[in-house]
DNA sequence: CGGTCTCTTGATTGTTGTCAAAGGCGGTGG
DNA sequence: CCACCGCCTTTGACAACAATCAAGAGACCG
């Protein structure tokens, strides 16, 4: 069971054992929160099935959306590593399953096996790739660039989500959404199917306005 | 020499003897780039001596600061783990000291040394945290609310550096931090000395514009 | 056939950047 | 010592961008 968990897939036996003593797992349903913004974590969790959104809250009560986790990924171990409040929330989308691992005995036990190590490694490694491209397109991009960054790299999501929910993923209100897709559409950038879904699309022209 | 550097503070002297063959130490000056956002990295960057400015650029031109690296880090070994190009500029504040570090042999010789790797961990993790910041910094707090923020953390910068200067740590146009700083003078949740350095400031009044 | 949700469209507002002009301040050189 | 120059700051007017508010149209569901 465990072993089946890449992060720990090179543990011996004994280890493994070890390792089980210290975490539990638990199911959270759909809407639940895993933890929210602010609060002070206490184990370091891996989600193991479902599906994660984590996103920001403003003072004025509007959400920014920063991604959503896939399993199986550690979760926000950042906040264990570095022993500080979560800088975000995070909200099943899904039913989910986690793995919960007592931080303290964990790393005092495991932090310093290097299978481990560089395993906590790739993963900081890759969230902070994650943190780098939403810094560039929600600071460097202006609405009509992050909507063509998202035609581009995700056409197949038209006619799967709503616009409601592409404008969350984008951070945009969804009259301004509507507006850019409008806009796009006329000057035939876009084309979509009865169904949304879409027809055409100009990729390079796109492109050009976020590149 | 190598054996000062915290990072490798802990190998032994063969290890020393091998990584020593792999790098070279450079100068760089005042103004020179180390480098450039796009680029393809090579080398392992470690800053010896110096002050080093990490920023963005808009598509329209407009520069995005994110942070300033101090001795003794790694400057963004980010892109050397995930094979990627540069995400943001870095330029030289003062003349610096450069240990470079041919990073696809560092990678096969040390990255798997237990010591080396959770060196590496720390470092990344440290990054994170810090683009956590400019995140919540940037995409949540209006523009008040970052001076707010600026003047609580950093009050002692005042009557050192010039607004102009704040305002590009901020992230905004001299203008609007002038309008700011002026309507706080005028709400009396600041007050400067002569030499424009603070005099008074409103501690708690300001931290409730951002907390 | 309501009723609810989504999408669209127009009008308006809020926030911040940009442009322009004027004043201050310090440094330099005659 | 003073005139001049350049940079910084301040202030006002304006523009750009996107959110919000409001209203109506359309789609889907019970």
């Amino acid at each position: 069971m465990l072993r089946s968990i890449p992060f720990f897939s090179k543990l011996s036996d004994a280890e493994i054992e070890s390792l089980s003593r210290i975490c539990v797992e638990k199911s959270y349903k759909k809407g639940e929160f895993l933890f929210l913004e602010g609060e002070e974590p206490k184990w370091l969790n891996i989600l193991l099935k479902g599906t994660i959104k984590i996103y920001k809250t403003t003072r004025s009560g509007k959400e920014i959306f920063l991604h959503t986790m896939r399993p199986i990924s550690m979760v926000a171990e950042l906040v264990n590593f570095e022993h500080i409040a979560y800088p975000a929330s995070a909200l099943c989308l899904t039913n989910s399953q986690i793995l919960k691992i007592d931080y303290d005995k964990f790393e005092r036990d495991f932090l310093l096996n290097p299978k481990i190590c560089f395993e906590m490694l790739k993963s900081l490694s890759s969230k902070l790739k994650i943190m780098n491209e939403v810094l560039s397109t929600e600071l460097t991009l202006k609405s009509d660039a992050k909507v063509a960054k998202f035609i581009v790299e995700n056409s197949e999501l038209f006619g799967v989500l709503k616009q409601i929910q592409i404008a969350s993923v984008v951070n945009l209100a969804p009259e301004t959404l509507s507006r850019i897709i409008a806009d796009f559409k006329q000057k035939g950038l876009i084309e979509f199917n009865d169904d949304f879904s879409i027809k055409f699309v100009a990729i390079e022209e796109l492109k050009g306005l976020y590149e």
